[in-house]
DNA sequence: TGGTCTTTGTGTCTGAGTGACACTAAGCTA
DNA sequence: TAGCTTAGTGTCACTCAGACACAAAGACCA
């Protein structure tokens, strides 16, 4: 059994998530890690954070390192879990407070690539440091799970799209493929979407309706978020 | 905005329940408070804890401290929500880790009460130190929410019992009466239970079968814990 | 001894929701 | 203008949950 001299640390990080188009034009949920260049596990990628400040809110911390490393500003954001394992950093006990947000793609784009900073597939990770790998895969499944029961697809996407496109979310991260006529009937009826009543042109066959994310949570799902968690989405839609 | 000289420091709390028979023989959802002696908050009523030893895992933690107020081991424990709020104790900052645990009500009655511990009515708290009361809320929503879709109700119960006790489980804690013989359906049908083949007697009426938690999650329900819940209900039954 | 009570346990129907799939609508291209 | 692809609608079958009727079984009481 290990035992410390001092006090135990605390630390945030944040698995963030974006789809954006690979090799094949379809599009792949990629997350951006940071390249550690300090022990333990120097030269290993990681994910974005650092030392919780001693005045800073959690959920503003993540926000924190998420802007640092990417430039970029959360869609969504939640609270994942406390990892505490006394193991998991060695010489030292950190405990790390994780959160996982969403970031639209076309937004990601623009987001600054540095030496030490890297976009990859989050289906296809190398060995990561810390227990950093096992904290993708909960967030992974917690992404999967929270995405057929809640209204989370549009943090992916701007503030307009098509149902084609939220489909293609659905069926990028659930990898499999959903019946467009039922899954319009579904997000119509569950109030989750609005059609804008503007269309789409330019593409190559009939044009598509464009929707927007209803704010209101009315006939469907509390869409609970927990206690600390900050409705982004909801900020980012009434601005 | 407040600041703070040294670094913040962690706590481990734990909002434990169980169903215990109250005044008109209705089980009621109780909870077990700690009085503080020491400010901040001295004398009002806080949720058992402590501060995070050095070297002990975060479950550990919130397991001794529900042995040392109680004097109970828990049947179900599982993390609820890291709370970091830096207004959320005077003076210091402190980030609780809150678990969440289940204790049958049998168990509950051998519980030591001390001067400084009393159980409470979970619907009916007096003002708690800090946020207390916020988490309280936030962990029954969670255990509600929870029970619907998941099988931890037998946490409530000893080893084996009659799915008349098991309703009245759900009666208690989702507030709301459920027709016994979609519930026997439901039940038997998810795989959550199993017969034993014995039966109550010395009851008034017919004598109702005894059943028995059924620890294979074969056919429905994922029953994901996380990665750092431990499987409580597992080890007990096996042992 | 047998009728009545309460609770256990079973059967059946109905309405909501979901997935499979056929079909119509609409714009582009050749 | 025919044919292509994608948008969007209609319909059917299946499953599941809730409402409710009813049979089964032991205790209690007249």
């Amino acid at each position: 059994m290990t035992t410390f001299d001092d006090q135990p640390s605390i630390a945030v990080s944040t698995v963030i998530f974006t789809l954006e188009p690979g090799a094949n034009e379809q599009p792949e949920l990629r997350i951006p890690l940071v390249r550690r260049i300090r022990e333990p596990f120097a030269n290993l990628w990681a994910l974005p954070g650092g030392p919780l400040a001693s005045s800073e809110d959690l959920a503003d911390s993540a926000s924190r390192t998420l802007r640092e490393t990417t430039g970029l500003e959360p869609r969504y954001l939640e609270q994942l879990y406390a990892f505490g394992d006394p193991s998991r950093s060695p010489g030292e006990r950190v405990v790390s407070i994780v959160y996982w947000a969403l970031v639209a793609g076309d937004e990601a784009k623009q987001a600054f690539d540095s030496e030490n900073v890297a976009w990859f597939r989050a289906d296809d990770l190398p060995a990561l440091a810390f227990d950093h790998n096992l904290i993708v895969d909960y967030a992974l499944s917690r992404l999967r799970t929270k995405l057929e029961y809640s209204r989370i697809a549009h943090g992916f996407l701007g503030d307009t799209f098509t149902l084609a496109q939220l489909r293609e979310v659905y069926e990028v991260i659930l990898q499999r493929p959903i019946d467009p006529g039922n899954f319009r009937r579904t997000m119509e009826a569950s109030g989750a979407v609005v059609a804008t009543g503007k269309r789409l042109t330019g593409t190559p066959h009939r044009p598509p309706q464009l929707y927007r994310y209803n704010a209101e949570p009315d006939t469907i799902g509390e869409f609970d978020l927990g206690p600390r968690s900050r409705p982004v989405l909801t900020v980012k839609e009434s601005a």
